[in-house]
DNA sequence: GTTAGTTTCTTGCTGGCTGAAAATAAGCCG
DNA sequence: CGGCTTATTTTCAGCCAGCAAGAAACTAAC
């Protein structure tokens, strides 16, 4: 069993996570990529393989069989174990993860009621780790927890502002760390995604990249060279509001033909006279057959400018219906008109994102910060 | 009189850096600022002081005179001297740097004819080495000679692509750096811009900001993360065609509506018939009383654009009547209009660039490759 | 089976850089 | 001039890196 809750040295852990992100790979291989000696890299290896974070194992040779043979350095993905939780308005999706990310399994459970609008705090914390303990059964034992909601969080524990929740001003990293007596970890949802793109997803290739989620409303992550910004400047304001058409619906700030007026469920849903929370991608397909061509073409112009705003090649976008949107031929077709002449195409990545993806953001928030990433 | 060309380490430069653009401070100030013991600090401005780079002064103290007075660390602006070379399609622009990148003189050379249209490379070396000599007369020595020039610029020395001048794979770094007999650099003229900012100017108190010139056409840098971006991916074009409005003027690449075809003289020329590379402000404004309003509309959403996506509140503009552009109601007002309610309003910065600032520019990329920096 | 050859990994050692603490310096004040 | 206070330097021990020598693991002869 794993003797210890540290992190890891910052040399161990960037080994560490190149070999969870990148796969097996031997001492010299990982010494050439960290700038290391064989020497240090030998040592930084030892570390690893007593903290039983890394195994060795026999490189199951096809060529070059002379000399001793390399060992390769492995990952253990089952050294640690995290959970992750995601928080909605009225549910806590969870999920157990291994060290490389690898969902064990599911569990959801109801929020409590709301007391005027607010979701009680304590029994909320209770819910969590009622969610723990059963997905901490699978194994020996849960190394760490992380939690993640739409909202302002504060110092990776203090809830600042949880809209969906009615919450000001919650410690409940704190709580739910005290309640279940493992270190828990608070992210915002979407920052959250970032940063399991950043070491599983786009991260892997592209030091800097941008998340676009479409959701209820849209949201925004950025990456600027490895380093997650934790607080948007503006809450995605300047880029949910830039301008497509001057003749265009208005959103419910008053632009006329913003992204926002055409993309945002909200939006959209508040112009038909619909209840915007709930609002699902088909009703509004059916309510309005030029929403969906509209909505693509947005989309097509949001990405265009994430990445000329942030000088990346590579975009990430989630939520359930976005592969959808994306794959309407007027959203490729307006990112490709934004393109200069002959470049190559962006990199754009889809993930249908249900709830479970949202957890195991929340978890791999955990792994890193149990590595001690954070 | 310097007795290396050196740079420095990694520590003493970021000390020196700090000396330059914050001005003086004690060294227990300057432990603090770099995380570094009083031990530490100590040997590192032992060394600078013996590198002539920094000298210490008695604290002409005001308050607190109790116990030893501490000294005061400056750096030391006449300790180095670099020339800078801002290269235009028909002139070479000089100025002679202080390593404060104060300018201490300025010339102007012409280039070479050109000949099949192609500015003779060796010919254009000899006037850089006219303009290094003469401005290098008022100072013991030169240390160093910056060049920069709109175009794709390798590896610090060679002209990929010049279109102004008609070069292409030039080595002009080093064919320089042989006739003077000084070490040289060679930048991209934004940014060489945006890494003089990144000292000197918005780099200060940002890390991360964007630099947008409107000159003859639209240019930007941008720093990520205290990192200067070396080649945009797109040339900008993601930017500058970025919509504003389905129903207006057409660019050249034949968006309609986007932000070049209202803000990018060569494309508001080319649509009134004029000839795009010359034309000035004035003659626009003359020639179209609504172009200015449009323009500066233009200028509020781009501004707008690039900090959302970059998710900076610091933009820097630069051009010759970008001030003027960015001083009409509708471009505040535009911008205004794009920032979050209540939202503090974002850093912007003007500065009337004419040649000589350019010039200060690659002078200050210079410096930078003196102390160690690049 | 043994030895030579090759490549990988580990260990011993040195050098650079760091911080803590002790020593020294530089000013005040009586 | 000693006593007091604060700033800077020196001394010393610790950490971490690389170099180079040694140990390990394997193949290919002989």
């Amino acid at each position: 069993m794993s003797d210890s809750t540290n992190g890891l040295p910052p040399r161990a852990l960037a080994v560490t996570r190149h070999l969870l992100t990148h796969g097996p790979a031997t001492r010299s291989g990982l010494g050439a990529v960290f700038q290391l000696s064989d020497a240090s890299m030998s040592r930084v290896a030892r570390q690893l393989v007593e903290a039983g974070v890394v195994a060795e194992e026999a490189e199951r040779t096809g060529d070059a069989t002379i000399g001793r043979p390399r060992q390769i350095l492995t990952a253990v993905p089952n050294s640690r174990h995290v959970v992750g939780v995601k928080l909605t308005g009225d549910t806590a999706y969870g999920v157990l993860c291994d060290l490389a990310g690898t969902v064990i399994a599911l569990a959801s459970l109801p929020l409590p009621e709301r007391v005027d609008g607010v979701v009680p705090v304590d029994r909320t914390v209770k819910v969590v780790r009622q969610l723990a303990v059963r997905l901490g059964k699978k194994v020996p034992r849960i190394d760490g927890l992380g939690i993640s909601l739409g909202g302002v969080i504060e110092g990776r524990s203090v809830v600042g502002d949880g809209v969906f929740l009615g919450w000001h001003d919650v410690p409940l990293g704190d709580l739910v760390s005290e309640a279940c007596g493992v270190p828990a970890v608070l992210t915002n949802d979407v920052v959250g995604l970032a940063r399991e793109q950043l070491w599983f997803g786009a991260g892997r290739t592209h030091d800097t990249f941008g998340v676009i989620t479409v959701g209820a409303g849209l949201g925004y992550a950025v990456v600027r060279e490895g380093q997650v910004l934790e607080h948007l400047i503006d809450n995605g304001h300047l880029l949910s509001h830039s301008p497509l058409d001057v003749s265009g619906p208005v959103c419910r700030q008053g632009h006329r033909g913003c992204v926002s007026a055409y993309l945002d469920r909200m939006d959209v849903a508040a112009r038909l006279g619909l209840d915007g929370a709930d609002v699902t991608f088909e009703q509004l397909a059916q309510q309005d057959p030029d929403w969906f061509a509209g909505a693509a073409r947005a989309l097509g112009h949001l990405i265009a400018t994430v990445a000329g705003g942030l000088q990346t090649e590579r975009i990430v976008l989630a939520g359930e219906d976005v592969a959808t949107l994306y794959g309407h031929p007027i959203a490729t077709e307006t990112l490709a008109g934004r393109m200069p002449p002959g470049a190559e195409p962006l990199e754009v990545s889809t993930e249908p994102l249900g709830f479970t993806d949202w957890a195991r953001g929340a978890g791999v928030v955990s792994i890193q910060a149990v590595l001690g990433a954070l």
